[in-house]
DNA sequence: CCTTAACTTCACAAATTTGTGAAACTAGCG
DNA sequence: CGCTAGTTTCACAAATTTGTGAAGTTAAGG
């Protein structure tokens, strides 16, 4: 039951400088918006930061105003202004103050899925200190200490093997792109 | 200001069979397990699952019954029951009935961390499809639909990778217990 | 079989989180 | 320099989540 009041045919002054993204089915590509977005909230995530970040996944330009999400999205700009502000804290999305214009954009970082997992992977960095100060106060002779002490270890593995399973990634992507089509690079 | 009124002194019919954990520093045990409960909260696990599993990381026998985890941790077998209840299902905790006597005992499954990451695998399947058909739905054509696609390929390195990365860690820890102390093998 | 210890379920009150409208800022533009 | 489009902040109402007491269930032990 929310009327968002926006003369359907305004002047298109204010249009057109943005993504136009059109002629799709965007009856499916609200579907596909919601339901990543469910999937990002069950994993955890804000649920108005996981529907702006769907929102400029399926965006052509990879970059929206704050006005395009919240009618994209139903949303009031309180709420895009609350997701962006906490996708920014963690960059998955990064603000441009366009030149011309008294209006943001905020654009999809390129490198989302790195930062993510380092993201991750400070977590874990915090959750291996926590264990090592368990093992010290467990001591290391008791059956408790010596299980806290492994998993601090098996914190450090994984600290270890992120960042290489990135640099594999990476590699694969070059590579593939190099191979599958020598002419598409990046401008 | 929750009053567990169980007199401390009680006969000691019930004591003894399992978990005394005694001879150690009970207040920089008790800082510990909150200190990593909130770890986990943060990360998204229920607070009184963190609780409870923390509680039983911390035992010298990894396994407790409701009433020891609700005395430790001060709060009511209702809340026992539905921690249990949540990690039983992920699997971190299983649940044994002891022949004797008529109450359960909750250990921690020896294979937590393989198990957790399991389940973080599972969730990035989900994620691959979704991104599958919403790449679909964008069209191989479009600069989104590309991006979308491009995800999708992500998360599915990220579940080839993540299996051969618990592999490793288990031929690490079993060398390791090797070479160490030959002697020390789990009984 | 009946008793009763132990666990689970349920309804609810408390606490927390979420998204909004409206007011307060900020900075282009005239 | 003031106007105003655009964004952020704030207080609050609604919705959700959380943990409890108490009633309900199950099965061990007499």
């Amino acid at each position: 039951m929310r009327e968002t009041i926006e003369p359907e045919g305004a002047p298109d002054e204010a249009r057109g400088e943005a993504a136009r993204d059109e002629g799709r089915d965007e009856a499916a590509v609200s579907r596909f918006v919601e339901r990543f977005a469910a999937d990002l909230a069950e994993a955890g995530m804000q649920r108005m930061a996981a529907r702006v970040f769907a929102a400029l996944l399926v965006s052509d330009s990879g970059a929206l105003t704050s006005a395009e999400l919240a009618e994209r999205l139903r949303i009031s700009p309180a709420a895009v202004s609350g997701a962006i502000r906490y996708l920014s804290q963690v960059d998955m999305v990064v603000r441009e103050r366009e030149p011309g214009s008294r209006r943001d954009r905020y654009r999809l970082y390129n490198e989302v899925w790195y930062e993510t997992l380092t993201r991750r992977d400070q977590m874990v960095a915090r959750w291996e200190s926590t264990m090592r100060d368990g093992a010290k106060v467990l001591g290391p002779g008791t059956p408790a200490g010596l299980r806290i002490a492994e998993t601090a270890d098996f914190f450090e593995f994984v600290q270890r093997e992120l960042p290489k399973m990135l640099e594999r990634w990476r590699a694969q992507q070059a590579e593939r792109r190099a191979t599958e089509s020598p002419k598409t690079q990046t401008p």
